[in-house]
DNA sequence: CCTCGCCATTGACTTGAGTCAAACAACATG
DNA sequence: CATGTTGTTTGACTCAAGTCAATGGCGAGG
């Protein structure tokens, strides 16, 4: 667990538009660039925080995969979400100043350090950086309902359905194929994610094969029918 | 849907320690008071906003009860939270200055109108609101990843039972029975926010009650036995 | 380039929750 | 106070997904 004290700069970072800064102005970029000083590299399979860690910071990750997963005491988890690229992590350990859960790398990955303190002052004197902080917030909030509608009323070939397109559609924002993806995670995390068995993840993935809607090879999926998932997804608005 | 001028006052109420107040300085109070400035009756079974209304206020439940949802585009939705005096609404409007669920008063209801943008500038005066408001925030968070939880590896004992651990205990926290509670939703909302069918729900009230665990009658509610329902809900912890 | 351990697939069987249906209780409304 | 409507309970049956088990395939790390 080695923080880098490398100085690094949201100004000049390709990820300028997909993050944090996004939308702020060059005068406001450089202010964002003293709150956020270091970055961490995390090793796969490694924790950038666990359960109950005093929380300090927010993280954007640069670089590599994540999940994040709640624990309950009798050792049952729930992943709660992949995390990629531009996205922002450790928001659930601001109403307790600890994580209420832990954040795992699923390869490699590289964070950018934001102390959480610094950016509530600067957010106080930015109201576009306040906005957008809140925004991001939101955002996860609106996420999480997402889920549960998946959890609580969609069956399995429809979760694994509205799983896919959206990964596929997340990466293709950040300039991959449309079609061809690469799962980072195990049918294990795939499932306790959609509130499934390995065995039925592993399942459904055959049955659209066999249906010819997708190519799956252990990580590897090559989705041929794009229509055929959204249509599972939601019946109604596709003609 | 009466907008009313009432000249209300976070510094009077007595839901101060409760509400978006928590732990704000008098002159603090003072300020915040001019931010609220209207409250809003919503009848029983009419909605405070739906999806896609533009967003323009977060809502503090002053009395009466909520329901919010999600809706799919083919009609199915999903009950993502119950809201009772105190707490704060509509947080899932900010990210894209709609709302993306609905909010139904399942009984006589009012709240207190809170401005986004007028509480937005209070907050970078006031670093204790600001930090309050990110602790609301992330406090929706936390409890969506629960939910989560109890969705995606909970059975329908399980969650029926945190289901009623969680209302008695937020009931309590406003000074109410810690073992009778009255229910303010159907069988139906309550079986859309764990996941399951009205039977199934009704079928495991009645387990509860073979069992000893519970009274119930329609929407009267008696715990019996809290332990055991703690026991379900996490075999380990209770010894 | 092995090889060991993790991950994935598939089959056979079980089961918890869903579905369909009927009867009944509570409640709002005229 | 009658009446229609909405919500609840319960039973019988079905089925999607879980469980248990065996086999096979990759890839990380020596």
């Amino acid at each position: 667990m080695d923080i880098q004290s490398i100085k690094v700069a949201c100004s000049s970072c390709n990820l300028r538009e997909l993050c944090l800064p996004m939308g702020l102005s060059n005068e406001e970029l450089d202010k964002l660039d003293h709150v956020i000083s270091t970055r961490k590299r995390v090793k796969r399979g490694t924790s950038l925080f666990n359960a109950g860690d005093p929380f300090t910071s927010l993280f954007a990750v640069r670089s590599g995969f994540f999940k994040t997963s709640v624990t309950t005491a009798d050792g049952r988890d729930q992943v709660t979400g992949f995390q990629m690229t531009g996205e922002i992590i450790g928001m659930d350990g601001i109403v307790h100043d600890k994580h209420s859960c832990a954040a795992i790398a699923l390869e490699d990955a590289e964070v950018c350090v934001l102390p959480f303190d610094k950016l509530e002052s600067l957010s106080r004197e930015f109201s576009t950086l306040q906005h957008h902080v809140h925004k991001i917030m939101s955002r996860e909030i609106v996420r999480d309902h997402g889920v549960m509608l998946l959890l609580g009323s969609m069956r399995a070939e429809e979760r694994l359905a509205a799983f896919l397109l959206n990964l596929v559609q997340r990466l293709h924002a950040r300039g991959f194929s449309q079609s061809e993806l690469i799962l980072r995670m195990t049918r294990e995390e795939i499932g306790s994610y959609l509130g499934m068995k390995l065995e039925t993840v592993s399942r459904t993935f055959s049955r659209f094969m066999d249906e010819g809607i997708i190519d799956v090879k252990q990580r590897y999926v090559h989705i041929k029918n794009t229509d055929a998932l959204q249509k599972m997804v939601n019946p109604q608005t596709c003609n």
